[in-house]
DNA sequence: CATGAATGAGTCTTCATTCAT
DNA sequence: TATGAATGAAGACTCATTCAT
């Protein structure tokens, strides 16, 4: 005799588990902007008993984070291919990761700042190994090998070039969230992609 | 003929009056990093009684986004002048700028983690008048200055670099809050200075 | 399966679930004139947690409303019946509605004066739907079918007469509420039949 | 030297002193309907300092006992007179008692019922000692002397007949509070004259 | 005597967590 | 192993009262 099956779980096919089906629960009403984010709205909202939460999770920021990661990865997914090296033009394939980070950036911030004020989900956020290579890395390798192939000067700073590329993503989103009224003009990304290669001077 | 003081400010020549006390011991706690932020822990803090507070704002979020503002304010205070247009080398004047934002934001950006996750002192904290212009805009300026001036290419894209800029210091401070053992290593400031000045080719 | 029932519960065979509890707890605090009815004091007296309340009810307010409402039904049930028209004598049949009535009266009115002073529980309270039909619209019934079957005069003003009837009931127990000293002495019930059925004149 | 005056009194020559200026604002804000009817927003009301209160009465519900006994004599007041027994008709005379009487509950009662739920409140409202004639004394007064004059029937029941009299004024004013929807129709006064008179036989 | 800021006990309400069933 | 009611420790906020000035 096995054991009870959860009730949301027993006439569905879409969650193997329950733990999955409360992360991705979790996961859908962090994306969606609920403005409740309380143990019982996500038990509610999973169908699923108050408690169950406490049989697969340590606590309730342990649920947040793990759903905040699986958001990311979610993004991440639908976000389509970044270039190879060598391949295109190099003003193409900045074009690429710069759209990609804000987009990826712009559908995350707001997950993020609805979570990571809570220190406690912060830490546990942090403490989650995170499989596959995040967006920034996956630039920073691009970037060098394209100067190890000679597309770009062989003293090019691509580490720093990389973290305004991915500071700036950050940059964008955040000032729409703290902006009161209309939300000010995002730089325009053929702008960004020409500053990065050709400099100022 | 004056009623009573309070008791914290009888032997202090600190703070001039109740409700600058109360921010000033908010600030304090915001900037320490303090985990509770609750209405009775400032109280405690600034050994007062539980119930002043409202005799000076509106609620708890009013105080705390006050608070962020002086916070903000202090930091700035501290950081020493920006660099004025056609003056000095601008290789000299960026390292200001970036060394300024870089400081700006890490002493700042946990502050507003900690308090921001609160959408009542994100909204209060925006309606709140900014004197004096902030670091971005002046950033922008002296850009466009020295563009002006001839001492950058006529079609610098200084919008963008000025985004980019801005947005490395969110991210160096981000990666740090996020990173769990070692924090990472920040990018030098003069690869990015020559990353923005010379491009990528 | 079945969750734990509340400690207070356990040994007891009074209550059959909480709700109930509770009700019945704050109608009896109310009806023995209880000089604290916070939300902490009826959760002590139900032997309770402080926070089952808001399991069961929206607000403090809903669940004072109900229990003054099972208050007086409570006291109803225990009032014997009333008088069917045309059976014995005017006069006892009379008797027995003014002995109701200032019965009834006695034994609700302090508990309607400890609440209904706030507003909130006064409109939860009107919102009730009182199921069955109150002793005033019993009287003026009676009163009206006495008269169609010739007992009253024809032009008897019943409608005026059950009004002063249940206002005197008011009357008494506020004069009662009122005196500081020792309670005033209530009208004679059968000077009030004799009044009502013979008039002054 | 004289003491300081309070800032209120100072440019206004309407009240004698602090102490009547107190009751007569609480009675002002009771007869209105205040929602709040604080120490502080009476004293707020009154142009004076949060503290004066104290100096006048031993707490607040002293003073609104106060203000309550001022606010009936106020309504009082403004009734017009009372029928001399043994002059004008008996109908005539007791319709201007019984619209007198509907004419004060109905001013009054709300403010009853606003302050009266806190029983220290009542307790000390029953504590004063009213100067003068309440309307019920007067109306019995008035019964008795119609009796003796041999306008009234010998064995006439006075006391009930009052009784019923004032407990039907108490009863429309109720009736209208509790009402949720249209206000019930009041019982005719006419109607009222004719069974106290005459009786339902 | 008036002032009015400070006091702090007390109020309602929320919500993460536990645990008998 | 799921259930979901009970738990109770906070939390924000109010307001009568005091008292140094």
């Amino acid at each position: 005799m096995s054991p009870r099956r959860a009730a949301a779980l027993r006439n569905s096919q879409g969650a193997a588990n329950l733990r999955e089906h409360l992360i991705a629960t979790a996961e859908r009403m962090i994306a969606t902007g609920a403005d409740t984010l309380t143990v019982r709205a996500v038990a509610a909202e999973a169908r699923v008993a108050d408690g169950v939460l406490y049989n697969y999770f340590a606590d309730k920021e342990e649920l947040l984070a793990l759903a905040l990661h699986a958001h990311v990865r979610t993004v991440e997914a639908g976000l389509g291919p970044l270039p190879e090296p060598g391949r295109g033009t190099l003003e193409e394939n900045l074009r690429t990761h710069v759209t990609y980070g804000l987009a990826l950036h712009r559908r995350c911030l707001p997950a993020f700042t609805r979570t990571l004020g809570q220190p406690k989900v912060l830490a546990r956020f942090a403490a989650i190994d995170v499989p596959g290579q995040p967006w920034r890395d996956r630039l920073v390798e691009y970037l060098r090998a394209e100067r190890d192939q000679g597309r770009l000067r062989a003293d090019a700073r691509v580490d720093a070039a990389a973290a305004m590329i991915v500071g700036v993503c950050h940059e964008v989103v955040l000032s729409v969230m703290f902006s009161v009224g209309e939300p000010p003009q995002p730089p325009d990304v053929d702008d960004l992609v020409t500053a990065v290669l050709h400099g100022l001077l």
